[in-house]
DNA sequence: CGTCTGTCTCGACGTTCGTCAAATCAGAGA
DNA sequence: TCTCTGATTTGACGAACGTCGAGACAGACG
């Protein structure tokens, strides 16, 4: 599967042209690590990393706090700390529309972070 | 032949050989959390990420301690202790041989986290 | 206007983290 | 054996983290 013979993406990726080479193909430039680590730091607690989730899988994209904050045994001040985490990393975004307050993931960088990960099957030579 | 006891990862992954569903198409359970959570923050430190990147990057798959340290404006020790952290988190595996420890990353695992972290590209197959 | 509901901020708490110096361990070689 | 070098462990410290309760803020609705 390294190469996604077949269809061409819809949204353009250039965003990953200049930023994600394989972490294991070249190595990482500390100025790049200080500003993806953050984000890998994020995604470092089980609880945000459900959060991420939900909100990435939810339906038309985006989640309500309301229906975040009872997925879990915690409280909402919690949920929100852990929220406004993930928005400091550059990994959600935040709305409000009335009464309620949606997030919406920013596929962008989940895509860099997918490609600094990603490993060559092997080229076997 | 055998492996140093006293330098064997902590966490074993063979249960995750299945791989991971990306984290935007369904909603990760907690207990896959609480499994892959641990592996993003041992990459949320930006020595750590350039560790893992160095080790990864390195030629022959493995990198000695001794390239690595110098590396960066740190001691001995904290070295040590990132690589300790990498290696339970389950990213790298390490052996002595002779006078030298040498760290090799464990690419199954990356493919995971990879996987869990990949958008498709809304286009259909 | 006042009140209610949903969300966030603030302050506090115990825990974990990143770092170092000192001590210890593991081999290599004389 | 003894010593030297490379790597890890231990113990300590301040900083950051995860959590909570109490309070503040933002809209909706009478």
């Amino acid at each position: 599967m390294s190469k996604q013979a077949g269809l061409l993406p819809v949204i353009d990726l250039t965003a990953d042209a200049q930023c994600c080479p394989p972490l294991a193909q070249s190595r990482v430039p500390a100025q790049t690590a200080a500003v993806l680590a953050p984000a890998f730091k994020a995604l470092g607690d089980p609880v945000r990393l459900q959060l991420m989730s939900m909100i990435a899988s939810a339906e038309g994209g985006e989640a309500c706090v309301c229906e975040l904050t009872p997925a879990f045994d915690l409280t909402g001040p919690t949920i929100s700390h852990h929220l406004r985490t993930l928005r400091e990393a550059g990994l959600v975004d935040a709305e409000r529309r009335g009464t309620w307050v949606y997030y919406r993931a920013r596929p962008a960088i989940l895509r860099q972070l997918a490609g600094l990960l990603s490993v060559e099957p092997a080229a076997v030579a």
